[in-house]
DNA sequence: TTCATAAATGAATAATTATTCATTTATGTT
DNA sequence: AACATAAATGAATAATTATTCATTTATGAA
C-alpha cells in the first residue's frame, strides 16, 4: 500500500521520531485527513505496519526451502533468503529496528511477531536432531544465525558496500562453521 | 550527568520518538529551563549523549588487555568485555541503536564514532596475521563478532533471559569457531 | 552583612503536529 | 440525469512539546 510505502521511505530517512502524518500522507500523495480514513490513528498505522512486515518477511525465508533435501542445502537456503529479503527491504530493517522501543507498538503486536518465529525453531532444532549443529539452546543458535545476517546487512549499507556473491558466500561459511558440531 | 541518565532511562522506557525535553528534566530533577543552560536544544543534548556512549564503551572494551598473551586470550577478553559491557549497559545499547536513523545525530558526530574503531581493526587483524582467522575483509570479520554479541544481548534481554557463564562460552565459541581458519 | 555573579526556575510563548469535520469529489445504481 | 453512497480533501482546531525569559535562589568575594 502507499501509506506503508510512505511510511517506510520516511523512516528510513529521519527516523521514527522523525516522522509525523502529514510528511507520511504528502508522501503518499493523499490528504492527511485521508490518512484517518484507514487507520484511526498513528500508532495503529505503525502497529499495523509492524505486523505486516513481519508477515512479508517470513513469508520469504522459506521460498524454495525443500525438507527432502540435506539439512545443510536448506538451511543454507533460508539463510540466503533472510540474507537478500533484508538487503533488498532494507527499509523495513530499520523500521523494524526503531519500532522496537518505540512508544507505538503494543504488546499485543509483540507477542504475535514472536510467535511467527517458530518455523525457524523448527529448521534449527533439524539441525541440532541431525547431528549437525552444536547441541545448545535453539534460541541462542537462531539467535546467531539472525546476528550473522543482520549485522552484517546494517553494516554494508552504512558504507554503502555492495556484498558480492563472494562476500556472501564467506559470511555463510563464518555462520555454518559457527554453529556446527 | 544526571541528564544523560534520565535520558538514556527514558529512551529504554519508550523510544527515541516518546521522549519530551519536560520528561527528561523531570528524570532529572530539574526544571524544564535548566536543560538549555547546559545543551543549546534536544538535538544537541542527543547528539553529545550519543558520543559520550561510544566513547564510554570503547574505553571498556580493551580493560585487560594483554597483547603479550595469547591471541585467542586476548580476543576473548575483548569479546567479554564488549558483551558485558552491553549486558550491564543495555539502555546505552538501546539508545545508540535508536540513534542511528534519527533526525538528531549529525554528520560529525556519526563520522567521529566510526574513527574509534580502529582498535578493534587492529585486534581482528592480529588474528589475520597470526594465521589464526580466516583470510577475509576485516570489516567483515569485525561485524561478525559484533553481531554474535550484539544480537546475543537483545535477544538475552527481551526474553528476559539471564546468560549464564555456560551460555556465554557457547556464545563466544560460535563466534571463535566461525571465525577461525 | 552586602553586593555581584552564576545557576536554576517554571510559567508563558512559539512551534510543531495530531486529529477533526464541514465540504467537495468520485462512484455507481435506478 | 438524478440520486444516494462512499471516498477524499485540507483548512481549522486541539494537543503536545520545544524553547524563552523575567524572576528567584544559591554562591562566594569584599
Amino acid at each position: 500500500m502507499q501509506i506503508s510505502k510512505a511510511l517506510l521511505g520516511l523512516v528510513k530517512q529521519k527516523g521514527l521520531a522523525g516522522v509525523t502524518m502529514g510528511e507520511i500522507a504528502k508522501e503518499a500523495g493523499m490528504a492527511t485527513g485521508t490518512l484517518y480514513i484507514y487507520f484511526k490513528n498513528k500508532e495503529e498505522l505503525i502497529n499495523y505496519l509492524f505486523f505486516d512486515c513481519r508477515k512479508e518477511a517470513l513469508k520469504n525465508y522459506f521460498l524454495n526451502y525443500n525438507e527432502s533435501k540435506s539439512f545443510k542445502t536448506g538451511f543454507r537456503t533460508v539463510w540466503m533468503n533472510i540474507l537478500n529479503f533484508r538487503i533488498q527491504n532494507f527499509e523495513e530493517v530499520v523500521f523494524m529496528d526503531q519500532c522496537y522501543h518505540s512508544p507505538f507498538i503494543n504488546e499485543c503486536t509483540m507477542k504475535l511477531t514472536k510467535e511467527m518465529k517458530k518455523p525457524l525453531y523448527k529448521l534449527i532444532e533439524r539441525g541440532k536432531d541431525e547431528n549437525i549443529f552444536k547441541d545448545m539452546d535453539s534460541m541462542a543458535l537462531l539467535t546467531f544465525m539472525i546476528g550473522s545476517i543482520h549485522e552484517g546487512v546494517k553494516n554494508a549499507h552504512y558504507n554503502q558496500k555492495t556484498l558480492t556473491k563472494k562476500d556472501i558466500d564467506s559470511m555463510f561459511k563464518m555462520c555454518w562453521d559457527g554453529m556446527k558440531k
